[in-house]
RNA sequence: GCCUCGAUAGCUCAGUCGGUAGAGCAACAGCCUUGUAAGCUGUAGGUCGCGGGUUCAAUUCCCGCCCGAGGCUCCA
């Protein structure tokens, strides 16, 4: 995607306060009929239970579909965009992370536990565990870049008065992945994961971004890893690659991470609010700190670079801000339920049946409403339940072998055949 | 974690000037056989968030805690 003029012209219309850049945005919200937490409830899609604890998600079956069907999206993405899919524990021994660093700067927002006398820590970070992949044998230029993804749940202790439906929680999957490069690819690195980025990110209907380049506060060198010449260096890599995009952009001195540089590409949802969702991390002393490198063209053992890199963010969070950004009317190929289909009466219910069989062999994922009630009570459930079809059948269309369609806020679609929906469905994207 | 406000049925809420509670919807059971956003009747459902205090008596008043909402601070 070319950078957009008029979205400059744009940016320019919305002078950016520092104070807002971390998402510490959107703070007069309120519980509006399009808050996820009521959505989440109506459409029966996810829940937090005092019972299990707090800031801890509990996705029911309708909230897992649309979850599953992203990460479905997101991996076949990632394994065409030469990503390698990787799997990881959720808890290890403390030394870990203190290797990392993580101890040091966020030991009190983690969960930390002994057994046996070790100390061990459930994960808040998968970046470790890539490592720890990518070391488990050496490695040559050759192989590089590697790039290791993984839907990795973390957990972090957030205080309580911090917590937030979905938006802020104590438990949540990251769309994380690890890339490990020279440092002459980085750059190239990030140029290409610009133009994932927003490929994915436009799937979901989210077109309109603020860029931030968060850099290091230099006033307060002591907070971060690393040398001034290592910093500018990344810095200026990072600035370099927005700028060849020519991607409009913002610089934050202060708000780097302890280990690097970062860019973070804002999405601004349907009410013009803005949400910190991909994160473009820069790290050049994670490598350091655990000693990873790669075998050169010479022979020689050269510092591997790495870039931390999440594009939804927290699913959790993504999930809250797509859900009010469709104001719960999701796209119908993220939709749990595609077709509900309604019999006129009971005399109707075997053809139904058989619709509601074609359906489901095509792929779509359809229900049958069954129950004993008017048709106008099964329509104004399906639409009260947001679901993008409904799949009307009677005599009428028990004679002639076909359904009559209303699609979700529109009405009325007339007569079709059952392939007719099936393809029309298919083509949003399934 | 801090400040302010709140918590009554699965959901949305009413109510009790202190004498252990109601509605609508949902659920369940019948009836109805339905043609594009609520058909009819009935049944069941509550330790009034948890713990303590005051009182003859607390869901109601007081205190603590838990949870929620908004804000502050924070967010690898």
């Amino acid at each position: 995607m070319k950078q957009n003029p008029k979205r400059c012209v744009k940016k320019r219309e919305h002078p950016i306060d520092p104070a807002n850049v971390l998402g510490k945005k959107n703070k007069e919200r309120e519980i509006s009929a399009a808050d996820h937490r009521l959505l989440g409830q109506q459409l029966d899609l996810f829940s937090i239970s005092e019972d299990v604890g707090v800031g801890l998600v509990l996705w029911h079956p309708n909230g897992t579909i649309v979850r599953n069907v992203i990460r479905d999206y997101w991996e076949k993405e990632h394994l065409q965009n030469g990503y390698q899919l990787v799997c990881t524990p959720h808890i290890a021994r403390r030394e870990l992370w203190k290797t990392s660093g993580h101890l040091d700067y966020y030991e009190q927002n983690m969960y930390v536990f002994e057994k046996d006398g070790e100390g061990l820590v459930v994960k808040p970070m998968n970046c470790p565990f890539h490592i720890a992949i990518y070391k488990a044998r050496p490695r040559s230029y050759r192989e590089l870049p590697i790039r290791y993804a993984e839907w990795g749940t973390v957990y972090r202790y957030e205080r309580s008065g911090t917590l937030q439906g979905l938006l802020r929680v104590r438990g949540f999957t990251q769309d994380d992945a690890h890339i490990f490069c020279t440092a002459e690819q980085v750059k190239q690195e990030i140029l290409t994961l610009l133009d994932f980025t927003r490929r994915i990110m436009r799937r979901f209907g989210f077109e309109e971004y603020r860029v931030y380049l968060s850099t290091r506060d230099p006033e307060h060198p002591e907070k971060y890893m690393g040398s001034n010449e290592e910093w500018q260096r990344a810095q200026n890599a990072l600035a370099e690659a927005l700028q060849e995009k020519t991607i409009a952009f913002r610089e934050v001195p202060g708000e780097a991470v302890f280990y690097g540089p970062k860019i973070d590409m804002n999405i601004v949802d349907a009410a013009g609010r803005e949400w910190q969702c991909t994160t473009l991390q820069f790290d050049f002393n994670l490598p350091k700190r655990f000693n990873i490198t790669y075998v050169g063209a010479d022979n020689k053992e050269h510092e591997v670079v790495m870039i931390h890199r999440a594009l939804l963010g927290a699913i959790e969070r993504f999930f809250a801000i797509l859900l009010e950004h469709c104001n719960g009317n999701l796209p119908t190929w993220l939709a749990p339920v595609q077709v509900s289909v309604i019999p006129v009466s009971d005399d109707c219910l075997e053809y139904a049946e058989s619709v509601h069989r074609k359906l489901v062999s095509c792929g779509i994922r359809a229900e049958l409403d069954d129950s004993t009630s008017t048709v106008s009570y099964k329509i104004r459930n399906a639409e009260l339940q947001k679901i993008p079809y409904m799949a009307i059948v009677g005599k009428h269309e028990a004679e002639t072998g076909r359904i009559a369609v209303r699609k979700h806020g529109t009405g009325n679609a007339g007569s079709m055949a059952i392939k007719e929906l099936a393809r029309q469905i298919r083509k949003h994207g399934n």
